[in-house]
DNA sequence: TTCCGACAGTGGGGTCGCAAT
DNA sequence: ATTGCGACCCCACTATCGGAA
């Protein structure tokens, strides 16, 4: 198959809002599609690389050369030549990469060199990713997309799904199962703004866990053979001894496991995520780094004891699993309650330990990848301030023409001025889009680029945020974490805006 | 007919490893 | 030694479609 056929597929899949249509033409793909590309073909419309990750991003794909007039390139043609930059390494790699990425473009037509070029950045912007693929995939292949689902959940990763499905059908998907030291795709949670309305979601007694501010992690141990993969399934194992440890002094030898890596001080409280990621990121000289930054692991699912497969159950048998496997210093603390109260209680009390939240869990849903089910809700305590917009940037995709994402300032007493605190677009609905775009215009003032827009310091907007982390990005050594725009204060002037001090005190 | 679950899109800050400067 | 890039960790929120109620 050739690459045109492809990237004439996803502008159809662009070019129609109804996502009935988007599953209609990428089915008709699929169906024509031989085995051996089936599975790059599933990977490249659904946004994903075979490779995963070729090291080649937004700067190197800058100026493309001339495109060709025919389009001739085939899908495993291109695959190859991915295979082929991603193995290069060591001095003059990058010139190399360059070159080999200028002879990819080359060879494709203008139409081919977009879609390469946007499934490389990952963005597709087709409005169409693995969620729609499911369903083409099930279309496609004649099997109800409960299979595909299924099989997913238990394989992770849906180009392999799909081109089994395509190949054999229902018993190919059948024959997927749990296989230790393979991922599994990981349950997800939604979230809430109290335990009341994720008590009120969930109905009955729930669960109640601490949510720790760590890395996710599934742990699978075979006899001798630990393997710790994180939340999108990359493989970590060398990255966290004290984990892999852990798995090795359980009495069980066949398990999978769910769970959470942190870095707690010598208080027992929790070090900043910062630490935590560092600590788990880190590759050349992890002795060095267990020592000065220790992890602790908390276990909070079991799917797999010993031989026995628990996806399917409810979460309390699985609980009971994992209790039973697990010393109960491994395992989250959690609390089972039908009383709000007791949950509150419970809530306040991770919150005084200097912990993210916690993730009330239903006590009946199977474990299923995704959001589906919607059996597990975090609720995280949240922050406000006013502050004020120093600056906004041009949107692209939907928000192009809009300006959209805010310079977000607090108020310096000393100087009078302002002290960036970092950035949102988030909470922004599109009349409120369309009002700020106007507003800036009109009171921009100062350096602007092209992309971001100064403004006069006069708006003051409510920020919701998750806390305040140490930044060398901006001027007041601080930086808010997950900001996101609430309201905008049209009755506040700056000079009633929260201060720097206020953001500070809120750092500790 | 209305409601709501699932998705895709739009980007945020921080860290590490690697190659180039 | 420093800088830039890519990849990945954490992520919130709105608009939209289409099946569920």
């Amino acid at each position: 198959m050739l690459l045109i056929d492809l990237a004439r597929t996803s502008a159809a899949v662009t070019a129609s809002s109804a996502r009935l249509a988007k599953t209609a033409h990428l089915a008709e793909l699929l169906g024509r599609v031989e085995p051996e590309e089936a599975e790059i073909a599933i990977a490249y419309l659904s946004g994903e690389l075979p490779q995963r990750n070729v090291g080649v991003g937004w700067t190197s794909l800058q100026d493309p050369p001339e495109p060709r007039l025919a389009a001739t390139a085939t899908l495993r043609g291109v695959h190859d030549l991915l295979d082929r930059i991603k193995a290069l390494a060591g001095p003059g790699s990058q010139a190399a990469r360059r070159a080999l990425v200028s002879e990819l473009f080359g060879a494709l037509t203008r139409q081919e060199q977009v879609f390469l070029s946007r499934l490389l950045r990952g963005e597709l912007r087709q409005g169409a990713l693995e969620g729609v693929m499911i369903e083409a995939v099930a279309k496609a292949a004649g099997v109800p997309a409960a299979e595909v689902r299924r099989a997913l959940t238990l394989r992770g990763w849906l180009p392999a799904v799909g081109a089994a499905a395509l190949g054999g059908g229902v018993e190919a998907l059948r024959a997927f199962h749990l296989e230790v030291g393979h991922p599994v795709s990981p349950m997800l949670a939604q979230s809430a703004a109290s335990i009341t309305a994720a008590f009120d979601k969930l109905g009955g007694p729930v669960a109640v866990e601490w949510k720790l501010d760590g890395v996710r992690v599934q742990a699978h141990r075979s006899g001798d053979r630990v393997t710790v993969f994180t939340r999108a399934l990359e493989d970590i194992t060398t990255q966290v001894p004290e984990l892999v440890e852990a798995m090795s002094t359980l009495p069980s030898r066949d398990l999978v496991l769910d769970g959470e890596v942190i870095a707690l001080r010598a208080d027992g409280r929790p070090e900043p995520f910062q630490v935590t990621s560092g600590r788990v990121s880190s590759r050349t000289d992890v002795p060095r780094a267990r020592e000065k930054t220790p992890l602790s692991v908390f276990f909070f699912d079991a799917l797999r004891v010993d031989g026995a497969d628990l996806l399917d159950l409810p979460g309390e048998a699985r609980h009971a699993a994992l209790a039973a496997a697990v010393p109960p210093e491994l395992v989250t603390p959690r609390l089972v309650t039908g009383d709000v109260a007791d949950g509150e209680a419970f809530f306040k009390d991770v919150i005084r330990s200097g912990h993210e939240g916690v993730v009330v869990k239903s006590l009946l849903t199977p474990y299923a990848a995704g959001r589906r089910g919607a059996g597990w809700i975090k609720v995280k305590p949240r922050h406000t301030l006013d502050l004020v917009v120093l600056a906004a940037e041009w949107g692209s995709g939907r928000r192009e023409g809009r300006l959209s994402n805010l310079h977000l300032g607090a108020r310096d007493p000393l100087t009078g001025g302002f002290v960036m605190l970092g950035k949102t677009f988030k909470g922004l609905t599109d009349e409120l889009l369309a009002w700020q775009t106007e507003r800036f215009l009109g009171i921009a003032e100062g350096p602007t680029d092209g992309w971001t827009v100064t403004v006069r310091p006069e708006t003051v907007v409510e920020i919701a945020f998750d806390g305040v982390q140490q930044s060398s990005r901006y001027p007041g050594g601080m930086a808010l974490r997950f900001a996101r725009v609430i309201r905008y204060r049209t009755d506040k002037t700056a000079d009633q805006a929260d201060t720097v001090d206020m953001v500070r005190s809120l750092m500790l």
